[in-house]
DNA sequence: GCGTTAGTACTACCTTGGTAGTTTGTTGTC
DNA sequence: GACAACAAACTACCAAGGTAGTACTAACGC
């Protein structure tokens, strides 16, 4: 019984979800205020996805009056290890190092980030 | 005008291209023979397959007789990275450590891994 | 020559993400 | 009590991935 597949979301659907991480609950009407460029967005679209998203397992909701506050129904760790691990396995077979390898060559990283990866591996190697 | 978009592509058009990638250029027979798991699948279903993705621009044929050949019309570098980055920036915001971290406490790597994995960024590091 | 085989082409259907208009119902206000 | 405002529900479309049956056609074997 695939508990909800996270590993496959739109654009939009992750950006809704941010929000609701962010926030815990938010009405249609809070969402869309806070959704990066939802200004573009129909107030029904943003609806109709909760609503779609609703179905798929993704968010709940409680009625507060006649508005719905939602909810978020699976954690952001699921979500993010759910869709990085998807890519590293489908695109690089898990090899952890090529997709590093193709993502340092591919774009600018600070300094700082480079030694906060390297003290994340480090520590890592300590505890194996 | 956006060249083909590479970041989002179905398991299945995923595996297709890896075929093409290994061989350099096949059939549809050679490309369902090759598939992992492609046995479930039906001839028509890849050959269809390839139709779309050629109508996309993610592939093109020649014909040798009645048989076409297809060859893959984008690079693996170009895909890899389209779809890491991809992910990379939409939950993570850009910071590769916050990735690799949830990466590194998902899943088993390797020592071996970790120590290609510390090379890589030391040299990056030297680098910049 | 004729039938079998092995290709592609065409058509069709389902699902999901994305987008939004229209309808219906509730609520609060004058 | 009538009406305006607003929220959700319903309906509808489009695109794309995935899947495959059926139809057409060229080649090959006998």
């Amino acid at each position: 019984m695939s508990q909800t597949q996270v590993h496959r979301l739109g654009d939009l659907q992750l950006q809704i979800l941010k929000v609701l991480w962010q926030r815990g609950e938010a009405s249609v009407a809070e969402v869309h205020e806070q959704l990066p460029g939802g200004a573009d967005l129909a107030h029904t679209t943003i609806a109709t996805m909760l609503r779609k998203m609703e179905a798929r397992g993704l968010v709940t909701h409680r009625a507060n009056g006649r508005t719905f506050i939602y909810r978020a129904a699976v954690a952001e760790d699921q979500v993010s290890q759910g869709m990085a691990e998807h890519v590293l396995d489908r695109l690089f077979e898990g090899r952890l190092a090529d997709m590093v390898s193709h993502l340092l060559t591919a774009r600018e990283v600070s300094r700082a980030e480079l030694t906060r990866l390297e003290q994340l591996i480090a520590e890592r190697k300590r505890q194996s």
